[in-house]
DNA sequence: TTGTAAGCGTTATCAG
DNA sequence: CTGATAACGCTTACAA
């Protein structure tokens, strides 16, 4: 069964395909009637126009590609199907595209954008150390969601959305230590981590300072780089070396409720309890956080919301209805069971 | 930034574009000096080729779309990162289509197919009671993976990967009631599911019936249709109802691990106890089955071989190397924490 | 082995 | 308001 096309829906409506095409597209110029009976003719036949064809002629496509770097961790699930809403709610179509921890993201951001003829890309995730000069290879618009970026990038250079890293950390800390604890250990990013691996590392040691806590390197321990990062087999291995060794903790800071789990599983199997042996906090607030037993405290990050203004930063950014904005949503710290006071000691 | 083309590339080189073309996809009929030096200044450009414009020649684009029905639920996840390596791998493009459990994702298949000039579709999750008239406006390959379908369907008429939905429900329902449970409640689909959800029913009633228990309706607890389904919400919710009911029982059975952990956060918060006052298993063998405190018991699916094989299937379809095939995967039961033996009584 | 030229199905330009 | 017709960038007969 060939495709019916534009042509054929011309000829059974007795008018010429620029008519029909106006019809499909909602142009102005063009009788309601000769419209409605067009439309009608097409529902009848079940025309639907070829895509390949009209990105072709546009000379750039309706699609947005969202880009993951890393295996997909679960909070960023909840962002990607709010992307993926609203991008259709925009009638344009979607790209997800995963990239390997190991591949560079801009890389494949370049190729995509010429492939695909992109509108606008979404990154998500990793750290997005690029040289300047291979990020103007990008002409479409982009959006960082929930990238940390440190200084040396030029803020006008770039959008983004995410929550304040270095700040949110800062406040679970401070709320570990208000809690009587003087010895947090963290499961980090990777040492090479310079986004919001690093901001989060600094939070801490920051709020630990205020509390005139001293630093403790042997307590921060990183996501393991040949396993899934962020995943909870992450936070069980690394839990697991650290209660091996011989340094002494009463409360874990995982950088993601991932880890958490993951960390609290390692605890049980030592056979200690959470939270009277060891307290243990998370990142991001998903769901699981809330179910798993104990429930754990955690900093909520409002996905939805952060979401929501990534697609409409992006969208103002191809409208030119903008230039460079940083969105910083405050995400909020949410205590359950997890976490407990300890004595002054 | 004007992009490059197939054109400028041919002037470059000074060759015709039919040359640059076939140096593009390995055509045979080219030097390989000529060759070379054709990659070689695509490279030196960063040429790639345009999507769209190779779709609009070939007949049919190198793109699979996978279409989800539903909400994703955490089983999903792991099928649709194996059906994107194994489609990228391919050089295929792929396409990951939501859609709502209110649509017809049949409807949403044939317009894809036509609009993106797809090349083969996957259907995960949903019903697929469809009428065979509208089946047949669908003319590409497609697998239904993890769709159980009853007897009504020709199995002559698709294909399909899976486990035995029905055999796995009855060995976990089996092995509970040899542990000595008697009252063991379902969390299940809703009831209008025809498909798994019917058919791990089934296993359930059989279970009880070679035991010589009788089936009590009122265990059997449907997925509350205005939440997420399969979700941990909607196993709370459910739970806490059914706990709320004089009704009693020892175990509960739920149709997927998000379930049984949505009723074990339900139990927990009741004061009881898991296993001790009621064994909770799931269904699907995620991750967080085992991280989750208690670890759940469950039956694993068997994610990778699932989505592999789909995908294989769908190619061998394309390529026509097969005729339809219904592979159907054994799962495991998997016992933990979360189940224990009971007095007889 | 290479090049020329005709489409693929749309949309946009411009003349009726 | 409507309709020819020329692109859009690529693949592929067909010719050389």
């Amino acid at each position: 069964m060939a495709s019916i096309t534009i042509i054929d829906i011309a000829k059974m409506c007795g008018v010429g395909v620029t008519t029909v095409s106006r019809a499909i597209n909602n142009h102005p110029d063009i009788s309601e009637e000769t419209k409605a009976m067009i439309m009608q003719v097409i529902k009848e036949n079940h025309y639907v126009p070829n895509n390949s064809a009209r990105n072709l002629k546009r000379s750039a496509s309706k699609t947005i590609a969202v880009l993951i770097k890393g295996i997909t961790n679960a909070f960023f699930n909840r962002l990607i199907q709010v992307f993926e809403k609203e991008i259709q709610q925009k009638k344009y179509s979607f790209i997800l595209q995963r990239v390997d921890d190991k591949e560079d993201e801009l890389e494949v951001a370049i190729e995509l954008e010429k492939e695909k003829r992109l509108r606008g890309i979404v990154f998500l995730g990793g750290y997005f150390s690029h040289a300047k000069e291979k990020l103007e290879q990008l002409s479409v618009p982009y959006v960082l969601c929930t990238i940390g970026m440190t200084e040396e990038f030029d803020p006008n250079e770039y959008s983004s959305v995410s929550v304040d890293d270095f700040k949110e950390s800062y406040k679970m800390v401070d709320y570990l230590c208000s809690q009587g604890h003087k010895k947090i250990a963290l499961i980090s990013a990777t040492m090479d981590d310079v986004s919001i691996g690093k901001l989060r590392l600094e939070g801490y040691k920051k709020a630990l300072a205020d509390h005139g806590l001293a630093y403790n390197e042997r307590l921060v321990r990183c996501m393991k780089e040949d396993l899934e990062s962020y995943s909870m087999k992450n936070g069980y291995v690394v839990t697991k070396e650290l209660l091996e060794s011989e340094d002494e903790f009463t409360a874990i800071f995982a950088i993601s409720d991932s880890l958490a789990i993951g960390a609290c599983k390692a605890i049980f199997e030592a056979g200690k309890r959470i939270p009277e042996d060891y307290s243990v906090a998370g990142f991001d607030g998903v769901d699981i956080s809330y179910y798993y037993n104990p429930s754990i405290t955690t900093i909520r990050q409002p996905a939805e919301d952060i979401a929501e203004e990534t697609i409409k930063i992006l969208f103002d950014l191809i409208h030119k209805k903008t230039t460079h904005i940083h969105k910083v949503f405050p995400a909020e710290l949410v205590v359950r069971e997890s976490t407990m006071r300890i004595e002054q000691g």
